[in-house]
DNA sequence: GTAATCTGCGTATGACATACGCTGTAATGC
DNA sequence: GCATTACAGCGTATGTCATACGCAGATTAC
């Protein structure tokens, strides 16, 4: 095994957080027998986002669906950041299988990425959480171990290799978040989706119609196909853009190495 | 002019936030002449960004810069969050000048991007603020103009020149954030950014020490090159895939079409 | 057995967005 | 010109929220 080529500080300080998450906080010794764990602070705090959305999670609120008193819960966590934190981590669960043998790196990433997408719809209240920063709790690093590997053997760099996946890992988020906003607010306003689009498309006519705006009257005026999968196509139309520009240098590097 | 083809509802009711955005909310005729305007407001929300970040606007705080009482704000914007669209729309400013006769879609749609990526490490407190929706104020249509008309006569259908700004536009903003994140880090604990990154890869090196990462491990052990430009170099690694992956397509259409 | 540490929780604090209503100002209509 | 209408500014108030603090009791270490 390679890691201990690497430069390995066993003795590096974790960021609290960091170590709540991984299980590596020092467990106490003494005092009460605790009445919950932290898992079940987490799960209590997923269940009340996914009923009511994450406005709705406050520390009372996640309290209250435990049975104990607000403050109590902050002898698990130290802020409610990092409950977020956690309930983000535990949200995401495992990733999807990793690249099989024989599977090609564009297979095996856009199985990723589209493993990515599923549970972010499964879990829209995600979106509206602040990030803490780069991926670094248990399944995150999981998921990052997993998207490196569909890279391997591509002759990609290693500083290649992580920004493709984070490329690709921000612009599924980027396209959950717009498709999850615009069923929220079909939702919220009693519309279908298309609808909501539809109003969008209005509003943009009406503000752009005495205006220098030619780009986006063209685009106005084209045929507005209304393909059944048109949600799905757009999907597959960015990932494609970023996977044929991956793609594109895969290729020049094996063509510079006969 | 294109606009009158389009099926273009002059009588579309405009919600409140974009007529207000637009300056199409009726103006008061009786009672007593304003002391503030608009402008003014958004100012003072983007001054107190700038000076003490997003967390320091609060409308209490606005209005203390403007010399008012919280709630007269309340005369000017429906909400507080109206408050921070127009304040992000007006920090984005006008676009960079459109593509020029003769320059390519290619080198228009990178300074399109660039100077987007400029206006938010401008504004580093923007992407603190939750996003109300698809571009629809005045500043965002002009940008998404000049965007869309980078790709004009690429061969592009509409739905895909919408989609590539987009990509191009999300790309930008998830980069932006990520080194905007790692500068606040830095100047939060005494630390610079490459010591932030450092200390990012020594816990991910200690978390996956034990368990099976092989690519992670590999990349732990990879050459680390400190080139000088790395964010440089990062930037234009992820703007030219997704602009590989433009051009693919943009080639395969001429191709397809003698 | 004593000291130390922890758990649960009640009380309290400061901050925040915004509802409500009062007084005074300015425009409109008759 | 006056009454009515609508608005501006702002003081007061409300409910919600994250979290500090401290108390009493439970549990462990020495």
């Amino acid at each position: 095994m390679d890691s201990p080529d690497v430069e390995l500080p066993e003795n590096v300080e974790l960021p609290e957080s960091i170590a709540l998450a991984w299980g590596l906080r020092n467990r106490p010794s003494r005092g009460p027998k605790r009445s919950l764990s932290l898992t079940q602070l987490v799960a209590a705090g997923i269940r009340v986002a996914q009923a009511e959305g994450l406005p709705a999670v406050s520390m009372s609120r996640v309290a209250s669906e435990l049975g104990v008193a607000t403050m109590s819960l902050y002898r698990y966590v130290p802020t409610k950041q990092d409950l977020l934190d956690l309930m983000i981590d535990t949200a995401f669960g495992p990733p999807a299988p990793p690249r099989a043998p024989g599977e090609g790196w564009r297979p095996a990433l856009t199985r990723w990425a589209e493993a990515n997408l599923a549970a972010l719809r499964r879990e829209p209240w995600i979106r509206h959480v602040p990030l803490s920063g780069p991926p670094i709790n248990p399944n995150q690093v999981r998921w990052l171990e997993y998207g490196l590997a569909a890279l391997r053997g591509t002759g990609l760099r290693g500083a290649e290799r992580i920004s493709t996946v984070m490329l690709v890992s921000g612009y599924t988020r980027s396209w959950a978040n717009t498709t999850a906003d615009l069923a929220e607010a079909a939702a919220r306003t009693g519309q279908t989706p298309d609808e909501v689009g539809q109003h969008y498309w209005q509003h943009l006519a009406r503000l752009t119609a005495s205006g220098p705006y030619p780009a986006i009257h063209e685009l106005l005026t084209e045929a507005d196909d209304e393909e059944e999968d048109y949600y799905d196509a757009e999907w597959r139309f960015g990932l494609g853009r970023v996977l044929d520009g991956v793609e594109t240098l895969i290729q020049a590097r094996a063509a510079a190495q006969p």
